[in-house]
DNA sequence: TCTGGGGTCCTAAAGCAG
DNA sequence: TCTGCTGCTTTAGGACCC
């Protein structure tokens, strides 16, 4: 557990994407503002405003439900190009805060405020409500904040009032034993559904009874490390750090669900290619390569399968990464139709070096072959054409392996 | 009846090597 | 040569988060 008096921080900013959508659009204020897939297509909310809330529609629900819910609703497409800039301005005023900021999502973020707290009189609610009057003096936004010896409880705290919410859990342990008992064991961090239901099987519905709960006994249900985990923060111990630094990401994927069903393996194969390439442009982008290759498939009934390859080396051309999309398709032989069709990469290593691995088998490992030369020539071109005159000015002919 | 997209992390099984 | 054990890696799936 973090010291007590040094307090975490972490900011949720309220119905977010809804928010931004109404602050652009005057006219949205005050209306039932659904951010996501359109009323009569698949897809679910993003994010709905506390007007919409106000009708049983919340996020992840099936924007068709919420158009029965809420038919007179304002239904938006997700604008995340937008929401990541006014991101980008909301992360900029937490460091003018304290420069220990870690962005969990582009709504959130935890901040370490304990080397700053002498100009705020040793109170990081003074600075918790600067934070928040700024915040909606420049960028006319509300956020919730929680206030709290650690993560788990900073973010526990932040959900409690909102929306505009500042919420203090003091460094008490007694307290925060008292404080967490009558809570639903969902309010903990990772209990989803399905640990949830578990946990019910057993008798287990709050916090508290988990505080009760002998480890040895929580172990046999959810596995060693899971159950010290939970334990723990049900106690309200939680010794994770803000970390600062951005972690490079260790996965880039793309997936697409059809509006119906697909029977037509050719469409399949052709929106494969897409993803493929989307993935292997951001891979490019971001000066990376990689090992391992993954397809991701789920038929009518949602049963979804997934299939992976290795590469020798580390790759990054769209020749390499399309051989083994299709390759991982081909060799599934499906015969039913196909909801979703999806293309990832992981165990990504820098473009550069890379390890031992890093690179392609080499006939002449000090300098790239010729095919490697050409499709990186290829690809470069082809990603400047595609970031200049938009992803479709380009498209790939009959593709064979 | 409906269930997106983009991620991270964990677990279990299987294959392989010492 | 066979068997068991252990540890590592790969693969597949699932839970969870926003």
């Amino acid at each position: 557990m973090s010291e007590l008096g040094c307090p975490i921080l972490h900011l949720d900013m309220d119905a977010f994407y809804a928010a931004v959508e109404q602050r652009d659009n005057p006219a949205l204020r005050g209306q039932p503002v659904i951010v996501g897939a359109p009323p009569n297509q698949r897809g679910v909310v993003c994010t709905a405003s506390y007007e919409a809330r106000r009708f049983g529609v919340h996020s992840a629900m099936p924007s068709r439900t919420a158009y029965k819910k809420c038919p007179h609703g304002i239904f938006l497409p997700v604008r995340m190009d937008r929401y990541q800039e006014v991101s980008d301005q909301i992360m900029a005023i937490l460091h003018e805060f304290t420069p220990i900021v870690e962005p969990v999502s582009v709504d959130e973020a935890f901040l370490d405020v304990r080397g700053v707290l002498h100009a705020w009189d040793g109170d990081a609610v003074n600075l918790a409500r600067a934070l928040r009057q700024r915040i909606r003096g420049r960028l006319d936004l509300t956020a919730s904040v929680g206030v709290a010896p650690n993560k788990f409880l900073a973010k526990l705290a932040s959900d409690l009032e909102k929306p505009d919410g500042l919420t203090v859990i003091p460094s008490d342990a007694a307290a925060i034993v008292a404080f967490l008992e009558p809570l639903p064991v969902r309010k903990i961090w990772g209990v989803g559904e399905v640990t949830a239901e578990r946990l019910a099987g057993v008798g287990i519905r709050t916090i508290g009874q988990i505080q009760r709960q002998r480890l040895p006994e929580l172990t046999k249900l959810l596995g060693e490390a899971f159950a010290r985990h939970i334990w723990e923060l049900a106690h309200g111990r939680d010794d994770r750090t803000v970390i600062a630094d951005p972690v490079p990401e260790k996965s880039i994927s793309n997936e697409e669900t059809f509006i119906e069903d697909c029977a037509d393996l050719r469409v399949v194969r052709q929106t494969l290619v897409e993803l493929t390439e989307n993935v292997g442009r951001r891979l490019r982008n971001v000066g990376r390569r990689a090992r391992t290759a993954q397809i991701k498939v789920r038929f009518g009934d949602f049963k979804t399968i997934t299939r992976q390859q290795s590469f020798a080396g580390a790759v990054s051309s769209d020749r390499d990464l399309l051989a083994a999309a299709l390759g991982l398709l081909d060799h599934e032989r499906i015969s039913r139709p196909v909801r979703l069709i999806g293309f990832g990469v992981s165990s990504l290593v820098d473009e550069e070096g890379g390890g031992e691995a890093g690179g392609q088998l080499l006939l002449f490992p000090d300098e790239p072959s010729v095919v490697q030369q050409r499709d990186a020539a290829l690809d470069s071109a082809v990603d400047r054409l595609r970031h200049k005159y938009g992803p479709d000015i380009l498209k790939r002919g009959d593709w064979r392996r």
